[in-house]
DNA sequence: CCAAAATAGACCAGACTTAGACAATCGCAA
DNA sequence: TTGCGATTGTCTAAGTCTGGTCTATTTTGG
């Protein structure tokens, strides 16, 4: 099982040796003595490699406890576990390192790969909600800022864009879903260009226990609506990002709520929203600020004949 | 039943090794000792094939139950098996269209899951270069097909296009590239909408190699460049797929390529490739009409010079 | 008689395990 | 500063385990 055990970026060298030497871990082997080793192993390993990143020197802290380790480097909560396909590699070097410059950093190198690596380690450290609301978040709306002020080039923000979405999309494949989880059309009304918003609410969606349908960015309302009314979905998610003074937006809102069931609800959110505030009031849309705005509107819309079994 | 059970993917020797060997399934016999499987134990194979293909190795889980395989492959429905032919000899022309047939009525239901489901199911029996060439290629085509002639719907071909880059991102993932794989940058020119086609090209590269720089649709000519450069990258791939008759083209495909390094190689597909073929000949980009034409142009341009001394 | 399918066994590539050697690097003493 | 040992990551060699493929041979159906 070493290949699965590649996820922790240690080498299988330094992994056996630091079992024979220091005795850090302990797996259980299999009837042909082969390694095997639990979930809490790996997590231990992940933690001795940030500590020996962060300057520790194996020997010292190789028979300390996990609770130890956890205080020694910093990390606040259990690594969630990450799908365990992934075979990259390279740890966040820095416990304490800001995620979100080093994402902006591989960005503006156009390195794919790194760029990921960041996401994954990320993930790691703050698990699926934290990655959402502490990094990818935040990004996204950083993202826009450099975009809209020109310092970002479209090339950036359309490989940031994709990248994103494609490590998402890797996010959201493990969740098992209720076969009555509720479903959400997540879209961008026409003009709008940006995805961003809309992967990121997808995503949000996806691990809060939704079933979505993504229908990406620039949509016709009625398109829009005939997606929510063939996928029978109890709500509907709208980016708005840019631009933010399209004349044409409010009469396509109105288009848009005529068209869809009554019983859909709305939520609209994104740095243009705020902007088109008077016509989201009139269709009856609410207003997410923010991911948690978004969660307490979806959990408001659940409905209860679904249990709602949160994952986090 | 041999040749029917081929529609597992598996090897006739495959499947009895692992009957044999690991017990993975018990089929009925014949009077004359002939195997008799029955659908669900094709099922049952299918999963088999899966959960190997996701790393876990066959002899810990041949033994375990069919919930629990599913549970591990993270299959909530059954497997999108194949046609259910039967005795009837339809099987070896094309295997592909039945999963053509399928994918087309899963997009017109806008039901990922079942689309996902689809699309797995394909890459088991086609296998990775298979999948692209025998499904997601003509998918794609066909897409744009009825795209054109207004069959599908902009919600439609949007949702298509997203759920295919998603689970074409999730099928890259597990490549490990070598740290010298050569670079490629993947983009459509400013005024192409389609991404579907871009999609394709780099899930085919990264496939075949190649550490592509994915950047999306509609750049400028200069954002474009500036990308090749910043990656360092050997060859550019464009997606010309729609309008087909931009008149803006090509003086942006003449600056591009002044503002492209010499060295760089450009290939460029796409149901609309042909109509500016004379511009793209005057810029020296190759035409690649499909798949193995792009391949054959990565060969081409794929240099000796990092000859993988598998040392760094 | 031939094509297809069955069995048993050989075979091979790749991954894993152990033991030990080797090369950097660091701290500390002289 | 130099020298020395301890620390730590990497590498090699030889043997084992795993799993897919192949061959030889027999049986069956058309």
């Amino acid at each position: 099982m070493k290949s699965v055990v590649q996820r922790t970026g240690l080498s299988p060298h330094v992994i056996r040796v630091w079992e024979k030497r220091y005795g850090a871990v302990a797996p259980r082997r299999t009837a042909s003595n082969r390694r095997l080793y639990s979930e809490a192993e790996v997590r231990r390993l992940l933690l001795l490699h940030a500590a020996t990143k962060a300057g520790h020197s194996i020997g010292t802290i190789a028979r300390l406890s996990d609770e130890q380790l956890r205080a020694l480097t910093g990390w606040a909560e259990e690594p969630a576990a990450l799908p365990p396909i992934v075979n990259g590699h390279t740890l966040p070097g820095d416990p304490s390192a800001g995620f979100l410059a080093r994402a902006l950093e591989t960005v503006r190198r156009l390195d794919a790969r790194a760029f990921e690596s960041v996401l994954l380690g990320a993930s790691l450290q703050l698990g699926c909600q934290g990655l959402l609301q502490k990094l990818i978040a935040p990004l996204v709306i950083k993202l826009g800022d450099l975009w809209c002020s020109g310092e970002l080039t479209a090339a950036e923000e359309h490989f940031a864009s994709g990248a994103i979405r494609n490590f998402l999309a890797g996010l959201s494949r493990p969740f098992t879903l209720p076969e009555n989880a509720p479903a959400l059309v997540v879209a961008t009304p026409a003009g709008q260009v940006h995805e961003l918003g809309a992967v990121l609410v997808a995503a949000a969606a996806t691990s809060h226990g939704w079933r979505v349908t993504y229908l990406g960015t620039s949509l016709p309302a009625v398109e829009i609506a005939g997606a929510v009314w063939r996928t029978t979905a109890r709500a509907l998610a709208l980016s708005l990002v840019y631009p933010a003074d399209d004349a044409a937006l409010p009469a396509e809102l109105t288009t848009l709520k005529r068209a869809l069931p009554a019983s859909v609800a709305i939520v609209a959110g994104g740095r243009a929203a705020a902007a088109y505030r008077p016509t989201l009031e009139a269709i009856g849309a609410t207003l997410a600020e923010d991911l948690p705005g978004l969660y307490a509107f979806l959990d408001s819309v659940r409905q209860p004949d679904g249990v709602t079994p949160s994952r986090s």
